[in-house]
DNA sequence: ATCATTCGGTAAACCGCTCGACATGGCAAG
DNA sequence: CTTGCCATGTCGAGCGGTTTACCGAATGAT
C-alpha cells in the first residue's frame, strides 16, 4: 500500500494541488462545492496530510513540550496528574499535541530543553520541573523561544510563569492557625523550589508580625520529594525540637498526611493536642479522618491556564506572562483551637 | 535573531551542505578533521537541525505515540506510571520522543489513533488503553502501521502485544490459595479488559479442577477502574453472597487493598478469618499491615519490552509480536491457612 | 456596452534536510 | 607511467506540503 499524498488527492478530484491544500486548511477562498468534492476523495482514501511536510512549510509543529520532574514516582503523583490533565485538555482542544519529557540529568546535560525548541520539534515548552538549582534555564531569558514555568517561579530571572500564589497561601494558612490561637507552630517546609521558599518565608513573616501576638515557629525541611514519608520524619523532628507545639503546618498535603500519621502512631490526638494543616487540597485530604484542613490549589486550573498562556505566547498575542492564581482556605477537622 | 539552517553552517565552515548533513548524522564517510571543523561551527551557533525537514526527508519522525486510558486520575495511577517510565527510559535511550495521548471519547471518535500514524506524526503506537469494546482497533490488523498493545491482548484480532501472562498469574494465585486449603473463595474480577477476563476464567478453571478437591468461587466485578473503592464495595458484596468464604482474591492490588480495608472496617481479621490476595505487587502492597500477598507483575519491564518491540517492528526486524512476560508469587502476611 | 471588482482557483517558489550517484585526488600495483 | 581503487567530498533531485501573486470569468455600476 503506497502512501498517498496531497498530489494523489488533487489528481483524483480533478483540482490543483493548491486547492486541495486550501481545502484541508479550511481556507474561505474555496467554494462549498469544491470543498465537498475534494473532501469526498480525502475521506475515500482516509487521507491525512504528512505532518512533517506541513510543519516544514508552515514553520509550526503544533506540538507543546511538557517537562515533568524526575521524581521516583513521577507519574503516580496526583499533584502532577492534575496539572498535566489540565494542559492536555486545553492543548488538545486547540489542536496541539503533547511531547512528554522527564527532567533527568541526561535531559539537562544534553540540553534537550534547548534542542526541542531550536529544532522546532515543539513550538513551546511547559516546564513543571524547576528547582532552585535550575540555573540553566537562563537560556530562556530574552530568548525567542516560548517557555513557561508551570507552578514554579524563578526570582531574579526573566522567565514566564503561571503559578498559584504561594505567598498568599502562606498568609491564609498562618492567619487560620494564628486565629485559632496557636502560638507554637511547627512548619514542615519544602526548600528545593522557590515557591516552597516563598511559602516558608511568608509564613514565618506573618507569624512573627501577628498583631495579636507573635507565634514561635520551628521549621524543618520535609525532603526533596515533598512526600508523605518525608512529612512523617519531619513531624518527629519537629516534636523533638518543640515538644509543646500545638500545630503543624506542612507545605503540601502529602507531608501533612505523613505528619498526621506520625501523630496517630505516637498517640497525639488531632486536632485536640495538635492541629495539622496542609496545602493543595488533594482528594485524599477529604477522606482521611479527621479531614485535613488545607489551602486549596486548583492545579487542574494551573494546567489550563499555563496552556492558554503558552499558546498566547506562541501566537504572539502576549510577550510575557507572570500569573499568580488565587488560593483559598479549606477548613476540615484537623485544625482546632490551640 | 534569524533562524540558522544547515546551509549557514555549510557556508561558515566552508564545506558543502551535504557534508554538514553527513556530519550531523555521524556518517562514516566523513573524515575526523572535517567532522571537527563542522562541529565547531555547529557548537558555535548552537545549531540543531530542523526536525520537520529531517522527518520529511528521512520519512521518520523518531517519535512514538503512547496512548493511556481515560481514567479519572490517569496520571496518578501507579500501575500506568511504571509502564510509562519503562517506555520513556527505553525510547529516550534510542533517540525517540514520546507523544502522549489519552484515549478520550474524542480521541476515539476522531480516529486520532489512525491520524497520528497516517500523518507520520509518530512512527509507531503503544496502546495501553484497550478494553473489550475497543473494536475500532481492527484498523491495525494487517495494516502497515506499527501498533502494539501494552499489557493488553485482544483475542480474535491480529494485534501485536506485550503483556504479562494473566492466565499464569491466575494459576499461581489459585494454586497458592488452594494449597492453603481454601475452598470457599470470593473473586473480585476486572471484566472490562480481555486480560481481566483471562485472569478470571483461568482462576475459576483451576479452582474447579483442583485435584485435591474443587473450590467454590463466587465472583463479582470490581468496577471499571479497578480501584480501591471498587474493591471495598466488591468485598461487601462477596461476603453478603458467600458469608463463609475464607479467602478473597482480587484481580489487582488496589482492589485487594480496598477489600482489606473493608475487612478491617468490619472486624474480620486478615488473614485469620479471611485471606486476601492481590495482583501486581505495587509498592503499597509491602507497606500495609499485614503485607499483601500478591502476584508480582513487573510493569516497568513491560514498558521496556514494549518499547523494544515496537522499535523492532518499526525497523522491520520483526513483523509481529505476542510476548507474555512471566509473573511470580509473592507471599506476605495477608494469606494464611483456611 | 465598458470597465472595475469580486470570486474561485492555480502556478510555482519555497521550507530545510537526506541520500544515492558522481567527482576528485592520491597512492599502490602492474 | 598507466590503471585501478580507495577515501572523501559534493551535486542535486526529491520529501509533501503552504502560501503568495496572478488570472480568467462572472457580477455590478455607470
Amino acid at each position: 500500500m503506497k502512501r498517498r499524498t496531497i498530489k494523489d488527492i488533487a489528481k483524483e478530484s480533478g483540482f490543483s494541488l493548491s486547492t486541495v491544500s486550501l481545502v484541508l486548511n479550511n481556507h474561505p477562498r474555496i467554494s462549498q462545492a469544491t470543498r465537498d468534492r475534494v473532501m469526498a476523495v480525502v475521506k475515500k482514501y482516509n487521507f491525512y496530510p504528512n505532518s512533517a511536510a506541513r510543519g516544514l512549510a508552515s514553520k509550526s509543529s503544533k506540538t507543546l513540550s511538557v517537562v515533568v520532574p524526575n521524581l521516583t514516582r513521577v507519574f503516580s503523583d496526583i499533584y502532577l496528574g492534575e496539572i498535566i490533565s489540565g494542559i492536555y485538555e486545553r492543548a488538545t482542544s486547540q489542536g496541539y499535541k503533547i511531547l512528554l519529557d522527564i527532567a533527568t540529568s541526561q535531559f539537562i546535560k544534553t540540553q534537550e530543553y534547548s534542542k526541542l525548541l531550536a529544532s522546532r520539534r515543539a513550538d513551546g515548552m511547559l516546564f513543571i520541573a524547576s528547582d532552585i538549582h535550575a540555573d540553566y534555564l537562563s537560556v530562556f531569558e530574552d530568548s525567542p523561544y516560548k517557555f513557561l514555568l508551570v507552578n514554579h517561579v524563578f526570582p531574579g530571572k526573566k522567565l514566564n510563569y503561571v503559578s498559584v500564589d504561594y505567598a498568599a497561601s502562606a498568609r491564609l494558612a498562618a492567619e487560620h492557625l494564628l486565629g485559632l490561637g496557636h502560638r507554637k507552630i511547627g512548619l514542615i517546609a519544602g526548600t528545593n523550589t522557590f515557591t516552597g521558599l516563598q511559602f516558608r518565608d511568608e509564613f514565618l513573616r506573618v507569624c512573627k508580625t501577628w498583631p495579636a501576638g507573635a507565634a514561635k515557629v520551628a521549621w524543618v525541611d520535609g525532603g526533596e520529594e515533598w512526600s508523605q514519608r518525608g512529612g512523617y520524619a519531619a513531624a518527629a523532628k519537629l516534636v523533638a525540637q518543640m515538644p509543646d507545639l500545638t500545630a503543624i503546618m506542612a507545605a503540601n498535603d502529602r507531608m501533612a498526611l505523613g505528619a498526621m500519621r506520625w501523630m496517630a502512631d505516637n498517640r497525639r490526638a488531632v486536632p485536640e493536642q495538635v492541629s495539622v494543616m496542609g496545602v493543595d487540597d488533594i482528594q485524599l485530604a477529604a477522606f482521611v479522618n479527621p479531614g485535613l484542613s488545607t489551602i486549596r490549589h486548583d492545579l487542574y486550573q494551573v494546567g489550563i491556564e499555563s496552556c492558554n498562556r503558552i499558546l498566547q505566547l506562541i501566537k504572539g498575542e502576549i510577550t510575557e506572562c507572570s500569573d499568580l492564581l488565587p488560593t483559598s482556605l479549606v477548613v476540615r477537622g484537623s485544625t482546632g483551637r490551640a
